[in-house]
DNA sequence: GGCGCTGATTAGCCTAGCCTAATTATGAGA
DNA sequence: TCTCATAATTAGGCTAGGCTAATCAGCGCC
């Protein structure tokens, strides 16, 4: 017989779920995600770290290299891409279905990620009409762990003249949140990059009609896709 | 100034929350939960029981009398209360907007229920319109914390020849929901008890024109209510 | 090539919750 | 009243997941 037709899969603890997610956005641009980045990332102590890095990479779902950082095996990325998965359906169902609003999904869906059953997420994707992107713009993966990898450029890069499409919003402060929706900076939106200051300053953009300055933080957390004018 | 104007309400862990449920549903009755039944419905050993009844009556949860067993405080029925209503409310959503049947809710509200926020409970409550029953019967708690307290018999102790409405149903096999359900004995339904066969045998009713014979096992996880005839 | 800063790890401790084995209290019946 | 079965508690141990303080590895710079 199979060593593993179906081998126990052992549930995840909620602890061992926030990690993997951590890992996969720190390194998900191919590099290590390091011990410190981690920590901060999760606010825990860097120690707390290493031995979760400890556990982790006994049952096999990260490579670690001592003092370089770590990396998801092929089962850490299924497990990571579960999740992210599951909190992202969470946010369009909960915005979509139960009236929140774009600036406080992300925390309900932080806890509940984990207490979601997967014949849960699916009817509640099917209730959707199974969406493609989360409120804040960001791509759901398939339930089969298929993540679309768009490449997206900060307005704070964007090239001065260029026509851009806001794709996707950094969905980490519900202060900044609400900015944007009252900007009307919200994914989807057409930009067109006007001028940009010297010295990491601001960028000037014209949306429709109007005219806003988008200040250096904010333009970070602006991602965009070039579009032909 | 106050001693507590609302002095922080220290977040319960899941397995607090069971405990405290679990302590509601056994001394319901008036009278005192034992360590041994306490163990028995949660499924974990007597000593750990132990240990967290001693840590429950630290914290003010429940008043512990040695070697006769535990009863909720004022503080500790509130906070049971709240979770009986989150448990309700995510059946009644979950069977109503996402299409659940009543027989495989429990397990994923039992879940739940620890996770969501009460603004998610109420949203959804408001969105289902306040409903006063689970899917099962059950009388769902107010957020402020009041229950209706029907007085129920079961169906294998109604006198022969009364007339009868089903309100609850006892929800903790899935397997007696579906042929509860079968059947058509769902909450709502109106009997006619017919005959019951000594040395607790089988009772037969009448539902609308139809005749079922309901064993005893059954019969006592059937609620009624005597009803005018 | 060595110094020293930074970040990572190790050592040691803590709480929550579980467990088994041993001990003790309670109360029904002889 | 004494005995003894049963239930409860205590003793002691384990894992997960945190913490702080101490140590150590890597590496840029003189
Ligand atoms: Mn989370
Ligand atoms: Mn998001
Ligand atoms: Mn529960
Ligand atoms: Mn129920």
């Amino acid at each position: 017989m199979h060593a593993t037709l179906r081998d126990a899969p052992t549930p995840l603890t909620r602890s061992v779920e926030d990690y993997l997610k951590v890992i996969y956005h720190l390194s998900s641009q191919g590099g290590f995600a390091s011990t410190s980045d981690i920590a901060a990332m999760l606010e825990v102590a860097p120690p707390s770290v290493s031995g979760m890095v400890k556990r982790l990479s006994e049952t096999g779902l990260i490579e670690h290299v001592p003092y370089r950082g770590v990396q998801l095996t092929n089962q850490g990325r299924r497990a990571a891409l579960r999740m992210i998965r599951r909190h992202r359906i969470l946010e369009v169902y909960l915005t979509q279905q139960l009236g929140y609003d774009w600036d406080n999904v992300h925390e309900e869906a932080e806890r509940l990620e984990h207490a979601v059953s997967d014949e849960l997420i699916e009817r509640m994707a099917g209730a959707l009409g199974d969406p493609h992107y989360d409120p804040h713009g960001a791509p759901i993966p398939t339930p089969g762990g298929e993540i679309e990898e768009a490449e997206l450029i900060t307005l704070a890069d964007a090239p001065v003249d260029g026509v851009l499409e806001l794709r996707q919003v950094n969905d980490d402060d519900p202060a900044r949140l609400r900015y944007l929706a009252d900007q009307g900076l919200t994914p989807g939106t057409r930009l067109t990059v006007l001028e940009r200051q010297p010295f990491n300053g601001p960028t000037t953009v014209r949306i429709g009609a109007a005219t806003r300055v988008v200040g250096r933080e904010l333009a970070l957390a602006l991602w965009c896709r070039g579009v032909q004018a």
